[in-house]
This record gives C-alpha cells, sequence and structure tokens, in this order.
RNA sequence: GGACCAUUGGCGCAGUUGGUUAGCGCGUCUCCAUGACACGGAGAAGGUCACUGGUUCGAGUCCAGUAUGGUCCA
C-alpha cells in the first residue's frame, strides 16, 4: 500500500479536515426518524453538564468532555444509538456579576440602564462566551449533537422552567415564606447555602450586660455580634443552669433600646463551662450562660424564637446599614443615633455606648468561621425576607431521591420516614462511581432544608407570578376574573400578611385584614389582564440551579416535544440517559436536584449512572479556578501538543483518586518556548504567576501570566500579550499519537497491493501472540469503561500499542513480512483493530488514518477477528475477537522468549557491544527448542549469527548468563573478555539471586507457613528457590571457567 | 466540627479481593544519527511504600492511632 505519509504526525494540519469529515457525515447527529428498535440497538446517552458562560473552559472541563467524548464514541462504536446532548448555562448571579464588573470598569452601574437594557448586554457577553465554549468542545473533538445545542434561558428551556414552576406551584410544593435567607448585602441578593463560603475570621467575644427590669442586678451576654442587640427579644438561659430557678419569669430591659424583653429557658443555650459546661465545646469556654436572643438575625436564634413565639424585629436594611424602615417600630431617642449606620460601624458604635455606661464587661479575641457569599466576599447577613421555597423536604421530592439509590450504596438503612413512599419505576437504579460517592448524595438529603430559589437578580427566568397586596376585602372584588382565567394556565394562591398563613379564597371577603393573591401563570397569554387588576409580576428571578435541575428534561423538548422542530420521541429514548459524568462538588447542587426533578415530573431516573471524576489541580495542589486564573485553556495544549495528545494523556490521569497535579508552564510568546514562570504568593496565599513576566531569552521583552489578566491588574497588549499555558505532562500524548503514526507508516509500505483472504490460522509464534494480545486488550479496555477506570484504558493501549505491537511484533517481522501474505494480513487486521480500540481516545490521529488502514485490511480477513466496513473511524464497529484467539499458550511461550531476549540484549548493553555485531549463542537443548519456535524473533532481536547446543570445549571469551536454570553462552560478544569484571558481574548475580532464596528458605522452613498457607503458594516458593538455585549453580560454573 | 481522599525512587502517578523480584511516564546516566518513528531505539542507576502500633505464616495492600496536604459539607 504505497501510501504517502508524512513522517511525523502534525495535528494542526489535520484536526480542522476530521472535523470537516466529521461534521460533513452528520454522524454525531441523532434524528427523530431512525427506528432504533429495528436495529435492535440500545440507546445510549449523555447530557452534558452545561458548563457556565461566565468564562472559556479550563483544563478541567476538557477532562470531564474527554471522558464523555471516550464513552460516546465507544457506545457509538459499540452500536448504540448515542446521543450527547451539550449546551450552556446562563449561571445568574456568576454571569450577571462579570458584566456588572466590566460595567464598573466604565464607571456604570447596572442600576443605569433599565432592565431590559442590561439584559441585553449580558446576553452579549454571553453570546461571545457560549461559541467560545462550544469552540472549545469541537476543537477537542467532542462529538455531541451540536445541532440539538441548548442553553439554559432558551425557548425550550424556558418554556419546560415555566411548566415545572407551574406544577410544582400548583402542586403545592412551591411557597412564599418569610425566612432568614443567606444575604448578600453587597449584591443585594438572597443566597442558597451552597453559595456561602465558610472562612475563618478573626473576632471577639463582646461581653454585654443587661440589667433586669426590676432593678434587681443584671446578666451578662457573650456575642460576636453586638450590633444585633438592636433586634434582641430575649435573652435565653438553660434550664439546667442553677441561676435559672431564681430568674423564672424576670425580664431586662435592653440597653439602648429600652425594650423589655423576657428571659426564656431553652436547652439550646450554651452553658459555661464552670457551671458544667462541656469544657470540649470552644464556645462553652466563652460563654456566660446567658443568650441574647435576635431571631430576625440568626438563624438559631430564629429556631428559637418559633418555639417561645417571640417576636422578629429586622433593624437591618438590605444594604446591611441599620434601619428603622423593614420591622424596627419602637425605636428610642438613643437608639436613633445609630439608624442608618453600616453594620460595621453600628458595631463599633454600640460597643462604645456600652464601654462608655459602664456595661461592657470584657472583649476576649475569639476565632470563629463566619459565612461569606461566594461571589462578592464580603460576610452574609441572616436577613429576614420573603423569598420564594421549593419544598424540596417533601417526601415525593427528597424521599423519592433517596429511594432512588441503589440498594447496595445505601449507609446503613433509609430511616423510616423515606422507606415509605410509593414505589417508582427506576427505585435502587441510581448508581455512583467511585461507590463512595453514594454517601456525599445521602447525608445531603438526610440534612436537606427548603431550597430558596428567588434571586434578586436580572439576569435569569423572571418568577412567573403576580401578585397583589390589599385588605382582603378589597381582594375579594377579584376573584371573578380569576375564576376566568384558564385553570390549566393559572393558579391561584392567598396569604395573610401579617403571618404569612394561606387562605381560603372563599374566606377572603370576610377578611378585613391584609392580603396578598398570588397568580402563577404558565404563560403569558393572561397576563395582560392580570396587571390591568392592579397585579405586577414578581421582579426576581430563579436560582440558576433550578433550570440546570431540568435539564434531562428541557433540552429532549419537555413536557411537549411537539412544539419543537425534530424532538418527537427523544424524551422516551433518550432519558432515563445512561451516565451523568461530573464534578464531585456538583453532587449536592445539581445531581440531587435532577434526580428530584426528573422522578417527580417524569417518574422517571434522569440518569443511571453518575461517574464522579478527579479534579484537576495545578502544579502547587491548587484548585484551577477562573477567578484566579490558573487554570489553563485546552486551546493552548492543543496548539503545542494536538487535541488528541491532550485527551490520551488526560484520559491517562483519569485514577478514582482525588486530585490530579498538573505542573504548568508557560510559552514565551516572542519565542515560542516553554518555561517555568516566577511564582509569586498572594495575599491569600496562593501560588500563582506573577502577572508580569520576562520574555528568558529575549532581553527587555514582556508578558501577561493568565493570573495577571484575571486579577485586570495589567492587560495584555501587542508588545506584552497573554502567554499560553503548556505542560510537558502532554508530551506522553504526542509522543504516542506519533508512535502509532509512524507504526502505521512503517505497516502500510509493507504490506503489498494484493492479497488474498489468509483464512488459515497463523502458523508463527509471534502472530498468534500478536492477536491473543489484541484480543486480551479489547477485553481489558471494554471492562475498565464498563468500570469507569479510565486510566486502565490509556495503560492498557499504550502498552498494547507502543510496547507490544511497535517494540515487540513490528520488530519481529521485519526480516518476513514482505514475503508472508499471512503475515501481512495478520499485521492489516491488527493495525485495523488498534485504530478502532483508540479511536474514543484519539479521535484525530485514528480518523486521519482511517482510510488508509481499512484500504489495507481488504481481502486480509483473519478468522475470530470480526471487523466491519465504514467509511469513517467514527462510525467503525468496535472490534470482536473469538475467543480462541486468546492463546494463553502462545502468550506465555513469548513470555519465555522476551525474558531471553531482555538477558541477551542486558548483557549487550552492559558491555556496550555495538547493535551491528552479530553474536553466537551456545544453549541447552530446551533453549534452543524455544528458540526455534520462535521462528527467527530471537535471531532477529537479540542479534545472533548463530544458535547451537554448547560444544564440548568451551569456546574461550565466550559470556555466560544464567536463564531458566542453565546457562547461556554469548560467542564473540566482546573482542577480549576481561575476567575481572565478568567475575565481578557474575558474582553480583549470585549475590541478588542467593538474597531472594535465602527469603525463601526461611519461609519453607517455617512450620507455620507450610500449614497454613493454600498449597499452590507454598508450591510456588518451591519451584521459583529451585529455579533461583539452578541460576546460582550455572553462574559459579561460568566463574570456574573463566579460571 | 463532620465526611471523603491522598502521602510509593528528583517530578507526576499505578499497584483489583494480603502471596514471594513494588510497576508506568517524565527526568538522569551509557550506547545507537540501524530506511516506521530522535515526538525514536537498546541498556542502566534510583524506592526502609509518611510515621507508630496491631492482626496474620506473610502487610504498599487489612485494623487503630499520629502527622502533613487536599476537597466537600456544616
Amino acid at each position: 500500500m504505497p501510501t504517502e505519509l508524512p513522517k511525523a504526525y502534525h495535528p494542526a494540519e489535520v484536526e480542522p479536515v476530521i472535523r470537516a469529515r466529521w461534521e460533513a457525515s452528520g454522524c454525531f447527529h441523532v434524528s427523530t426518524g431512525s427506528v432504533p428498535a429495528a436495529r435492535g440497538a440500545e440507546p445510549f446517552a449523555i447530557f452534558i453538564p452545561p458548563p457556565n458562560v461566565t468564562a472559556a473552559l479550563h483544563l478541567g472541563h476538557a477532562f470531564n468532555n474527554t471522558l464523555q467524548d471516550l464513552l460516546t464514541r465507544y457506545h457509538r462504536m459499540k452500536g448504540c444509538e448515542t446521543l450527547w446532548m451539550p449546551g450552556t448555562d446562563h449561571a445568574g448571579i456568576a454571569t450577571q456579576a462579570v458584566v456588572e464588573k466590566r460595567l464598573q470598569l466604565q464607571g456604570k452601574r447596572r442600576t443605569d440602564f433599565t432592565r431590559a437594557d442590561f439584559i441585553a448586554k449580558v446576553q452579549e457577553w454571553k453570546d461571545e462566551y457560549e461559541s467560545t465554549i462550544l469552540a472549545q468542545l469541537a476543537a477537542m473533538g467532542c462529538s455531541c449533537d451540536f445541532e440539538r445545542t441548548r442553553f439554559t434561558m432558551d425557548a425550550t428551556c424556558a418554556t419546560a422552567v415555566r411548566h415545572a414552576f407551574f406544577e410544582l406551584f400548583t402542586d403545592g410544593l412551591i411557597y412564599r415564606g418569610k425566612r432568614l435567607v443567606n444575604w448578600d448585602p453587597a449584591t443585594e441578593t438572597a443566597l442558597a447555602d451552597d453559595e456561602v463560603e465558610m472562612e475563618e475570621v478573626d473576632g471577639h467575644f463582646w461581653y454585654l450586660r443587661y440589667p433586669l427590669s426590676d432593678g434587681s442586678g443584671h446578666v451578662t451576654v457573650a456575642t460576636t455580634r453586638p450590633e444585633t442587640m438592636l433586634g434582641d427579644t430575649a435573652v435565653g438561659i438553660n434550664p439546667k443552669d442553677p441561676r435559672a430557678a431564681a430568674l423564672r419569669g424576670k425580664s431586662v430591659r435592653l440597653p439602648i433600646v429600652g425594650r423589655v424583653i423576657p428571659i426564656i429557658e431553652d436547652d439550646y443555650v450554651v452553658m459555661p463551662v464552670s457551671l458544667g459546661g462541656d469544657a470540649s465545646d470552644a464556645k462553652a469556654q466563652f460563654a456566660t450562660g446567658f443568650l441574647k436572643v435576635t431571631p430576625a438575625h440568626d438563624p438559631n436564634d430564629w429556631e428559637l424564637g418559633i418555639r417561645h413565639g417571640l417576636a422578629a424585629i429586622n433593624v437591618m436594611a438590605p444594604t446591611g446599614s441599620i434601619s428603622d424602615a423593614h420591622g424596627w417600630t419602637d425605636v428610642s431617642p438613643e437608639a436613633r443615633a445609630f439608624v442608618g449606620l453600616s453594620r460595621e460601624a453600628a458595631r463599633k458604635g454600640i460597643v462604645g455606648w456600652f464601654k462608655s455606661n459602664g456595661l461592657l464587661d470584657e472583649v476576649k479575641p475569639y476565632r470563629h468561621s463566619v459565612g461569606h457569599s461566594y461571589r462578592s466576599h464580603v460576610p452574609v447577613e441572616p436577613y429576614l425576607s420573603d423569598q420564594w421555597y421549593v419544598r424540596v423536604t417533601d417526601d415525593r421530592l427528597r424521599g423519592s431521591a433517596l429511594r432512588a439509590m441503589a440498594k447496595d450504596q445505601v449507609d446503613g438503612e433509609l430511616a423510616a420516614e423515606h422507606r415509605g413512599g410509593p414505589a417508582m419505576d427506576g427505585d435502587g437504579g441510581l448508581r455512583f462511581f467511585p461507590s463512595r460517592y453514594a454517601k456525599s448524595f445521602q447525608v445531603w438529603h438526610e440534612q436537606l432544608r427548603d431550597w430558596c430559589i428567588s434571586r434578586q437578580l436580572w439576569w435569569g427566568h423572571q418568577i412567573p407570578v403576580w401578585s397583589k397586596q390589599a385588605s382582603g376585602t378589597a381582594l375579594a372584588q377579584h376573584l371573578g376574573s380569576l375564576a376566568a382565567l384558564p385553570s390549566s394556565a393559572a393558579s391561584v394562591r392567598a396569604t395573610r400578611v401579617r403571618d404569612g398563613a394561606q387562605i381560603e379564597l372563599s374566606a377572603l371577603a370576610s377578611s378585613v385584614e391584609e392580603c396578598t393573591i398570588f397568580v402563577c401563570l404558565l404563560d403569558d397569554a393572561s397576563a395582560p389582564a392580570l396587571e390591568s387588576l392592579g397585579f405586577g409580576r414578581d421582579s426576581d428571578v430563579l436560582d440558576t440551579w433550578f433550570s440546570s435541575a431540568l435539564w434531562p428534561l428541557s433540552t429532549l423538548g419537555w413536557p411537549d416535544a411537539s412544539r419543537w422542530e425534530d424532538m418527537g420521541g427523544l424524551l422516551d429514548r433518550f432519558n432515563p440517559s445512561s451516565v451523568l459524568c461530573t464534578a464531585r462538588e456538583i453532587i449536592t447542587l445539581w445531581v440531587s436536584r435532577m434526580v428530584m426533578f426528573n422522578r417527580y415530573f417524569l417518574r422517571r431516573l434522569p440518569f443511571r449512572h453518575v461517574f464522579i471524576h478527579a479534579m484537576i489541580q495545578d502544579g502547587h495542589g491548587q484548585k484551577m479556578s477562573k477567578s484566579l486564573g490558573n487554570g489553563v485553556d485546552p486551546r493552548d495544549i492543543i496548539h503545542s501538543h494536538g487535541s488528541d495528545a491532550m485527551r490520551f494523556t488526560l484520559v491517562s490521569i483519569a485514577t478514582d483518586t482525588q486530585d490530579v497535579r498538573l505542573p504548568v508552564d508557560m510559552v514565551d510568546p516572542h519565542t515560542g518556548d516553554a518555561f517555568t514562570p516566577k511564582w509569586i504568593t498572594t495575599s491569600a496565599g496562593y501560588t500563582v504567576a506573577d502577572a508580569r513576566q520576562a520574555s528568558p531569552k529575549m532581553l527587555g521583552k514582556h508578558m501577561i501570566s493568565g493570573y495577571g489578566a484575571a486579577m485586570g491588574a495589567v492587560t495584555p497588549t501587542l508588545e506584552e500579550p497573554l502567554a499560553r499555558n503548556t505542560s510537558a505532562r502532554f508530551d506522553l500524548g504526542r509522543n504516542f499519537a506519533n508512535k502509532l503514526w509512524n507504526a502505521t507508516r512503517f505497516a502500510l509500505s509493507n504490506i503489498s497491493q494484493a492479497a488474498a483472504d489468509a483464512q488459515e490460522y497463523p502458523q508463527s509464534l509471534a502472530d498468534r501472540w500478536m492477536l491473543a494480545r489484541l484480543a486480551l486488550a479489547a477485553r481489558e479496555v471494554e471492562t475498565a469503561i464498563a468500570a469507569y477506570e479510565f486510566h486502565r484504558v490509556a495503560d492498557t493501549l499504550y502498552g498494547l500499542i507502543w510496547r507490544d505491537f511497535c517494540d515487540w511484533y513490528l520488530e519481529c517481522v521485519k526480516p518476513t513480512i514482505r514475503q508472508n501474505q499471512t503475515q501481512q494480513a495478520v499485521l492489516a487486521t491488527t493495525l485495523n483493530a488498534l485504530v478502532r480500540l483508540l479511536h474514543p481516545v484519539c479521535p484525530f490521529v485514528t480518523e486521519t488514518l482511517w482510510q488508509s488502514v481499512e484500504g489495507a485490511r481488504e481481502g486480509r480477513a483473519i478468522a475470530g477477528v470480526h471487523l466491519a466496513d465504514s467509511p469513517l473511524a467514527a462510525t467503525a464497529s468496535w472490534p470482536r475477537f473469538d475467543a480462541a484467539l486468546c492463546d494463553t499458550k502462545s502468550v506465555a511461550q513469548f513470555a519465555r522468549v522476551q525474558t531471553l531476549v531482555d538477558a541477551i540484549r542486558t548483557a549487550r548493553g552492559e558491555r556496550q557491544v555495538s547493535p551491528k555485531r552479530r553474536i553466537k549463542l551456545h544453549a541447552c537443548a530446551e533453549v534452543i527448542a524455544l528458540i526455534r519456535e520462535a521462528g527467527g524473533v530471537v535471531e532477529t532481536l537479540a542479534g545472533l549469527a548463530t544458535v547451537d547446543t554448547v560444544p564440548s570445549t568451551r569456546p574461550v571469551g565466550a559470556v555466560a548468563l544464567p536463564f531458566e536454570g542453565s546457562e547461556i553462552l554469548l560467542d564473540e560478544l566482546v573482542d577480549a573478555v576481561d575476567a575481572t569484571a565478568e567475575r565481578a558481574r557474575l558474582g553480583k548475580v549470585i549475590a541478588e539471586r542467593t538474597k531472594q532464596a535465602s527469603g525463601m528458605r526461611v519461609k519453607l522452613e517455617n512450620p507455620a507457613y507450610l500449614a497454613k498457607a493454600p498449597p499452590e503458594v507454598v508450591e510456588e516458593t518451591k519451584v521459583k528457590l529451585a529455579s533461583l538455585d539452578a541460576d546460582i549453580r550455572a553462574a559459579e560454573r561460568a566463574i570456574a571457567a573463566l579460571l
């Protein structure tokens, strides 16, 4: 096959061509027209974890997507009806924040624009990054069904969100509640629990005296947040506290405010160590036994407040400043001085007030963790506000998610309350890989709290609820109009403003109290009618995860695929999907919610398997992050090494451990050289590449690091461009792709044009061994993929292609291949199968070689190897091998040959014998038989001129080495034997083997070993010892011969 | 504070139910510009498997504890 392939694989020239070929063939597109049932094809589906449109993808994403593509391509080759659904996520707060940050640089704020204008600006950002992300996926070779690309805010997804919200609202699973939320006073929005980061902070405990209202003394409360005392509504004491009885029924007069508040008793209150508190509890060390209770500003106090019927007095504005406009009415003249102060200033002022009034007992330093906004990084304020919640603690959601877990992955047993729910398809059908992650999923659900879904943002799905607040009687007049709304598209509910209690619509007319009517609309058709009645739409948007949770539904057209083009039937074929492939921090945020929603709306699992991959860290063990700028753009690696090289390397490091370190280098844009950048340590303790780096070779030239660009401290220019990154870790994959390329080049040049099928079983040991290795490796790859143990896939393919095929097989056949048609058939078949096996990992190089490799195979079938014809590697069949090919005898025999060749090569290497020098070998009959059976292989690989039995007179100057207990003589290896060096070398061999042998002797002399170890292990030890002893004797004879 | 994980030659990592000589890639050293490949070939050196106990005939592997690092959840 005279195919002209360049001498080296050049990915940059090939990749765009191959991508175009795939695109033109439409082979990644699953059409609604094809009927998989007729082909008996099982469906295989993956929904991409939609990347945020906040920024471009980094290597962590490349890792994740490479593994998804491996799975997708593998199953496509296996004959499955395969769909990999791509798309992106709008990432509400994160995207809004980056756009606001950009506006800030221009001196503008969000509120300088109308909502619509601002959203248009975010939309621009989204368009830019969405196309970047899709381009990155394509560059990586991802075989997504790009025609079906979705975005969590596009019309299809928005319809699903609207429908889901409406259904949950109607079913009573969405409610409005006055609760303490995690409030970010900087961005003025509520945060979900998972958007709060705990950080250790050096704070204080302040000890404040509260006088008893009867003048009989005072109590001292300890607090880390004195400014909230303005909203105190009780002082708590533990009922076990010896002082409790004396204080029962008493009250205190709150300083500054003058409010008289009760002393309540509750087990929650921590007692000081001196009075029997738990000494190991850090809080007990600081406690006084008296707790100020501020229900509106502390989650624990909120619970206390509910238990004891206390008022919740909110003393702060949404900005975090002290305010009398949000629920605080009894503002004393003295307290008024604090109104309007920021929470920080108020803290200072209030501590100062207590000090100057002699009521500050003490101040102690105290280090504790405080929640911070993951976005603005300011301390989160527990803040009382009206928010929308999903009642995820309802058994239909939480219980259902827990019951989905595979039985054997449940830790212990599910609590009785979670076991009772109705049986459903998919119960026990959700499995985690690696299995340990099941526990995170379980524990998360067991501790679940209702999910706050409203966000005070502009970018997102606006909450589809219209409301009007007035007295009940005033609202009652609307009931007629509301009843006229179509019940299938409008859901109406009323609550009392005072306590949020839901009230019957029929009871509205008799209520003089302030009430609110909420109307949830399935679509906007009725909105104008409602608005004309004075109803206004909620201005908040939904938490991003609400739409992400619907991803496996919305992308397939749920709830009504007929509304969209080319989506009919997809939902039934591809939901449940096969596997979700994601990072572990997502288990709680996303996996959970998809399981709950998919099961609630469709009564099915969204996926059967959840594969959690390791995290990619930089060379300093730090997580790659967009904000830190230490993430590496996969296109940088594709640029320096090629896409296949990146993919292969990533697959090879995909172990099931938690972290993978990837030391990163920089590429000097002025010279193209890779170098280690200058590292600095940030104030937060991160090690990053200094923002501005000097070119190591070109004096006076500089460049900008990813960190520098991310910080915005320096801006890349033409003179000082942003430097690309690279990493020597990817050399592995680049070298490997090149190796396959050249092996193919060699093979093709040795396979003649004309061919006849070589149906008879090949006779040569090397051929039988090669086919056996192929069959065994294919099986190994299949098992590894089924277990999601990806590094085993890479290791197996590496060993098969480089070691077995190139180092041994190709070297073996070099002298004979041109004359041997059978061998050419084995070679062509092997090569073809190798390319198929590697395709899911390295799609570009394999696709490039495909046509030549297919051509060479024509008319050269090997019995037992099943390879279906295909115009593309991407659609080729996964190779199958008959069990008979796994010839373990040949494998064992060939291993002996390899050991022999290695021994001779070592002997040559130690003496620096030229590869050209042909030597003579003398050995016993058994070894000669092995060499004959190998059919010239040993002679070729070890550089032997002749092979003979040991002559009666030992050749002068022959070098001896032990092999399988007998002595092998290598004659004419060197011109003159250095007897001293030979003695030293043989002495070393004897010493080594003697040491090993003595270890075995000790074992065999131990009666406990003989009695307790399995007989086959003992037998093995004996055999090994005998062989070692024989080797030692052979070496000793050789030394004797030297004298 | 809880959970999970990691600690194996200079670097990055394997090591499946405990079994005899602990592997791989990079790097280092020696030799080879041999018609597939220098992104290569043939050899070599380099490890008390974090530490301390325990279980066992036998521990890198199992158990307990300690130290260090990481992630997630509070």
